[in-house]
DNA sequence: TTAGTAATCGCAATTGATTGCAATAACATG
DNA sequence: CATGTTATTGCAATCAATTGCGATTACTAA
């Protein structure tokens, strides 16, 4: 409730208006634990509020994505959406084949901005990395059918 | 143009046609020296073939990068495509600013690699791996306009 | 060389995401 | 509370990328 609130100050100080469109979008993403994909908060949107259109969706969505009040994640091709970690941001890894999402401390990185930094000058986005590849667990059963093809 | 015969020997081995639309793609990216944009790609492939589609262009890279011959490199929201970098893979680093791109040396990321895989067991991705960011030069130039506001 | 067949192509439709624009509505101001 | 300004919305069009499908064509095997 508290992240509620201060999501709906920040857009007041930074001058954007409170719309029941974008007070909607956020009241969905807060309710939700985990990711969401676009599609199922248009779909929950439209529920509360029918006129809802996709593309306010996607403009709500990013909005907050620039104010800092949710982070993007890239789920395969598809744009997930989670209010951001106040304990400071998390990465993901998601899993190619189960599309699990497994959350990456940042510490992970810290080290490879460094280097970047270091080396070239260059500073990497890394507030909202994701990074797909295959989980241990679907290793495993890929692992498995190989053999048994054999 | 050893590198352009290898290609279509690998084709030929894993039982794929040898199209005439095939082999121009192949030609194009062949004789490009940096990644090229698909619609690049297209474009001059109309030049020597009026029919050429553009879902035939992407199923082409597609198949190219499936079989290795190409690397597919996200550049901001676009795809790009070069070929396969036979002295081990390299990757990018590209500027949001300027949209340049920069390569990367692998050794980068092995550690970053070797880390997930003990620590979680997970096996990332990363033979094509673009991180997006600001040059030094942008950078650069970024502070300068800044400093002129005030 | 000629048929048979399965891969591939071109086209059109579709998908996820974005954008232009006229209509609408949130907010500031009096 | 009424009014004007301007951000925001809804709709439709658009864009990059993908896909379904009937027509075509590269290759195989007689």
């Amino acid at each position: 409730m508290i992240k509620h609130e201060q999501a709906i100050e920040t857009l007041r100080l930074k001058g954007h208006r409170l719309t029941p469109q974008r007070l909607i979008v956020l009241s969905i993403i807060a309710s939700s634990d985990g990711h969401m994909g676009v599609d199922e908060v248009f779909q929950a949107a439209k529920k509360a509020y029918p006129y809802m259109d996709i593309a306010t969706v996607y403009r709500t969505l990013h909005l907050f994505k620039d104010l800092g009040v949710v982070t993007e994640v890239a789920i395969g091709d598809r744009l997930h959406f989670e209010l951001t970690d106040p304990d400071g941001h998390h990465h993901h890894m998601v899993c190619r084949a189960c599309n699990g999402a497994f959350n990456l401390s940042p510490h992970y990185l810290a080290e490879f901005r460094d280097t970047l930094n270091k080396e070239f000058g260059f500073e990497p986005d890394l507030e909202h990395f994701a990074v797909t590849g295959v989980c241990i667990d679907c290793q495993r059963a890929e692992f498995k059918s190989k053999e048994k093809q054999k």
